[in-house]
DNA sequence: ATCCGTGCAAAGTATTTGCAACCTA
DNA sequence: TAGGTTGCAAATACTTTGCACGGAT
């Protein structure tokens, strides 16, 4: 079994919470597609191509709980709707995205890097960081090399 | 005449946009609560108090203006509206925001300190920063001090 | 058998928009 | 005077919630 299953599986029973078919669905479509950031109504398509009978308002609740137990992380990528992701961190710090402004593409970057900056926060201000989120704006990779194409600016999330 | 009054009318100018009462109004409001943190209803009701003719639409309307034109900066505080600020900074580099989990106060710290994390970012991912935005969460000095009173956690934003 | 979880629809809530009247430049 | 701007109310759109039924332990 995944891993990513057994730990909801733990972590549900430790919280007198069941395991029903939804959840496991819902959680192995956002497996399947680790690294990608999905709006809950993404999610909710995903879902219905396995299982057709599952309500949104399910897939609301359960992205929410998962949330809770860290199995998933929410996160804010500036269009209107909340976005979901497979947790991959492994303490309590985040990963950083990285986002074109071009072509609307976002990286996840895996190094931290933050925390010399946070030991200036707790010595400076005197404030102990314990998490943070950090979004960078710019042009990726891809677009600095096609300079003025006149390209789609439609967002791949 | 205030330095962000002029900054608003020159700008205004500059695009044939006009520079109504309920404009400088709602301008002088977040001018009279510089460094605070005010959802669009808060700053509807501080200008319902000098005019309250002024309708709720036009409060989105011009602050939606206000940050496009650079006057004043959208933030995102982890609550369900949109929140505003005077915006003080000098280049197009946000200043940071250190949010307490304990009291729920929101300080913002002027340094940057990013400069060389986005050159690693550089060098790296061949990935060039423009703008970032940065929340750190943590324990503030105030509740540092004051270990477990109990006290309460509403949030002053 | 218990009671948590689900699906559906209705409700909730921040924000946007259409439009006639208004007012600044 | 002309056209941007406003106030009001209606419309949007994402998200939450009430409730009776269904299913996991």
């Amino acid at each position: 079994m995944e891993e990513n299953t057994v730990k909801l599986k733990e972590q549900l029973k430790e919280k007198g919470y069941k395991l029903t078919t939804q959840r496991q669905v819902i959680l192995d479509v956002m497996i399947e597609h680790q690294g990608q950031h999905l709006s809950t109504d993404e999610v909710y398509s995903l879902v219905k191509e396995k299982h057709p009978e599952i309500g949104l308002a399910t897939v609301y609740r359960t992205l929410l709980l998962l949330d809770e137990l860290g199995i998933v992380h929410k996160l804010d990528l500036d269009d209107e709707f909340s976005r979901y992701e497979l947790n991959t961190d492994t303490k309590d710090h985040r990963h950083h995205h990285l986002i074109c402004m071009r072509c609307g593409s976002v990286i996840g970057m895996e190094e931290d890097l933050l925390d010399e900056l946070e030991q200036q926060i707790r010595d400076k201000y005197n404030f102990l960081v314990t998490d943070h989120r950090v979004k960078f704006y710019g042009i990726c990779q891809k677009c600095r090399g096609v300079e003025n194409t006149g390209a789609s600016v439609k967002r791949t999330l």
